[in-house]
RNA sequence: GCGCCCGUAGCUCAGAUGGAUAGAGCAACGGCCUUCUAAGCCGUGGGUCGCAGGUUCGAAUCCUGCCGGGCGCGCCA
């Protein structure tokens, strides 16, 4: 149980006590400052008009009931009726003292959901590029997180891997074949392939006929077609592959369900919705008429699932996903990371799908939309010739630029250690830069301010770890033999003590609401405070007495694992030393 | 036209179920290394939270209307 669901359960049953409505808002919060104590419960105030009776007399009252022996050593009633609570310091050095010993920190995973996680998803005709940076960081994140919390993980990436654009791409690399070129050496540059074949579509004579031919051909499963197709995809997703290795991300090769694979399904969703009368015909379309989201005329929403032509959109896609990922796959939760232009997509997805029974009741089903990623300048981020930045050689240029920084500074790193610490800072840098911002927002992309190494960047935290773990070398001790009483004495200990004490609120709230910048914030907080508390008590220095130098050693080695886990959960490698 | 998102310090961003004097970092300025890595720490200055109303004991947060920006809205994904 977390610091907070402790003080909330024993407020409430102080607010039972007291007679309080049962449905009373129990409004529990970290303390916004070190005077109003550790956590603060502001229920008081509004309970003035039911209870009738002063909100001070109500906290009075709320204070003598709550039982908070040996947890908090002090409670005042401060202001208009707000209980600052102030925790114990033995309590929490004790509780510290069991995250230590404990390989999980101390932290209890949860009763098991299984989460179905739709994430990265790039269009396999093309290269990787920024635009797939923040699904597949992001999602990772959460994913990682909700593992941790034990919960049932099931990736998927949903892929691109369908669609008319194959059509050309397939004509061209049959093409590309007949010429005895490899598909390998064919497709070694996927850009450039995609501009070739589009450049015939729209200027060879034949060509964009023989595209179309090629689609008709995909789809009805020719088999010629299908090699050619696997082909295609295969050094795609290799592709896809590498740059998740750079990533540092978890997926892989099983959790790939690409778009094609909800073909067979496609025309028995749209036959679904027709029998149950929510797809009628319209225009030659199957569409979907939404009076839920009709304008003020009454002229509802339309929602195309098959075109006049017989083809199927992504909505009919996203229909067949949501199917088998609800009554497949088992899912209570289904999360969604794309940009947050498709909010409306997705939000008449769910309308057409519970309608129609695609989805169970019991699932919930979660569009994760975050902004875009913007140059300095404010628009879109581009190269320098305005073309669209791959995502592989923004991670070579992370790590370039990272190499540089590494080399300008005099230490005693061997050359390989140089180019392990360039490699995890500049990726580092890269993922927590975005990571740490608010997803839903665009946000501005800036080499400068990402790899400065000062401020809530990811090398402050690596280093932040890198001084503990020098610390121990130092000392030539294992914290394993440091059985001493943890002991919060300094200022800068017990406000340390008690951000570690804080650690699982933040990792809940990232699974809650899939924003790993809680986490991110949490971590900076943590790293600030740990940098505050090196500077303020010393550890090995002389005139450090033993009890006090373990006690300091076991607070400092469980700051290095927290940032570790931590870092971790949003997929940032640590280093010994940088 | 309708809908969604956003507007917080010069810049980049935090601000969970409404709570106390709105917080960080960068940039600026001033201190701190013969002492565990100064890639660090401590301090100073800087704000009509887009504007105007409303709800309430209390609003950056909720409601309404404006202004400004971004993005969507029948056969792309």
């Amino acid at each position: 149980m977390t610091i907070y669901e402790l003080l909330l359960d024993k407020f409430k049953q102080a607010l039972d006590k007291i007679g309080a409505p049962a449905d009373t808002p129990t409004p529990l919060t970290q303390s916004t400052r070190a005077e109003f104590g550790d956590y603060q419960f502001n229920g008081a105030m509004a309970l003035a008009k039911a209870m009738r009776q002063k909100p001070r007399d109500i906290a009075e009252q709320l204070v003598q009931a709550v039982e908070l022996e040996g947890i908090a050593e002090k409670l005042e009633v401060a202001g208009p009726g707000f209980i600052n609570i102030h925790l114990n310091s033995q309590w929490l050095a004790q509780r510290l003292s069991d995250a230590a010993d404990d390989g999980r920190l101390g932290i209890e995973p949860e009763s098991p959901q299984v989460v179905v996680v739709d994430y990265s998803s790039p269009n396999l005709a093309k290269e990787m590029h920024v635009g797939h940076l923040r699904s597949t960081i992001i999602g990772d994140a959460v994913v990682r997180a909700l593992e941790f919390m034990g919960h049932k993980v099931i990736r998927q990436n949903h892929m691109g891997d369908w669609g008319t654009q194959f059509g050309m791409l397939l004509a061209h690399l049959s093409d590309k074949l007949a010429e005895n070129e490899l598909a390998e050496t064919a497709l070694s540059d996927l850009e450039d392939f995609y501009r070739e074949a589009k450049v015939r579509f729209d200027n060879e004579d034949g060509f964009a006929d023989r595209a179309r031919e090629y689609v008709v051909r995909l789809q009805s499963g020719d088999a010629q077609c299908a090699r050619l197709w696997q082909q295609f995809i295969e050094v795609s997703i290799s592709h896809s592959e590498e740059v998740y290795q750079k990533l540092n991300v978890t997926l892989g090769r099983e959790d790939i369900m690409g778009e094609s694979a909800y073909n067979p399904e496609l025309a028995n969703v749209v036959a679904e919705l027709k029998e149950k009368g929510i797809a009628v015909e319209d225009q030659g379309a199957q569409v979907v008429f939404l009076q839920e989201l009709a304008d003020k005329e009454g002229n509802p929403a339309v929602y195309i699932i098959q075109k006049s032509g017989g083809g199927y959109l992504y909505s009919t896609t996203d229909l067949a996903a949501m199917r088998y990922r609800s009554f497949k796959l088992d899912a209570d939760r289904i999360l969604i990371f794309t940009d947050a232009r498709q909010a409306l997509h997705f939000k008449q997805t769910e309308i057409v799908g519970r309608k129609a029974g695609l989805i169970r009741q019991q699932t919930s089903y979660e569009h994760c939309p975050f902004g875009m990623m913007l140059g300095s300048d404010g628009k879109p981020f581009k190269t320098r010739t305005g073309g669209t930045v791959k995502l592989a050689d923004l991670l070579d240029e992370a790590v370039q630029r990272a190499r540089q920084l590494i080399a300008a500074r005099s230490n005693d790193l061997t050359a390989q250690e140089r180019e392990e610490v360039a490699k995890k800072v500049g990726i580092g840098s890269v993922k927590y830069a975005d990571l740490s911002k608010n997803r839903t927002t665009d946000y501005i992309f800036n080499w400068d301010s990402m790899l400065s190494f000062e401020g809530n960047t990811a090398p402050y935290l690596q280093y932040a770890y890198t001084r503990v773990q020098s610390i121990f070398r130092k000392a030539g001790v294992s914290a394993d033999n440091l059985d001493t009483q943890l002991c919060l004495q300094a200022s800068q200990e017990r406000a340390l003590g008690l951000k570690l004490a804080q650690f699982a609120e933040a990792i809940k709230q990232v699974e809650k609401d899939a924003t790993p910048n809680v986490l991110c914030t949490y971590l900076y907080e943590l790293a600030s405070l740990f940098m505050g508390f090196y500077e303020a008590c010393p550890i090995l220095k002389d005139g450090v007495a033993e009890e006090e130098r373990n006690s300091r050693l076991r607070l400092a080695h469980l700051t290095a694992r927290t940032l570790q886990t931590g870092l971790d959960l949003l997929g940032i490698e640590t280093m010994e030393k940088m």
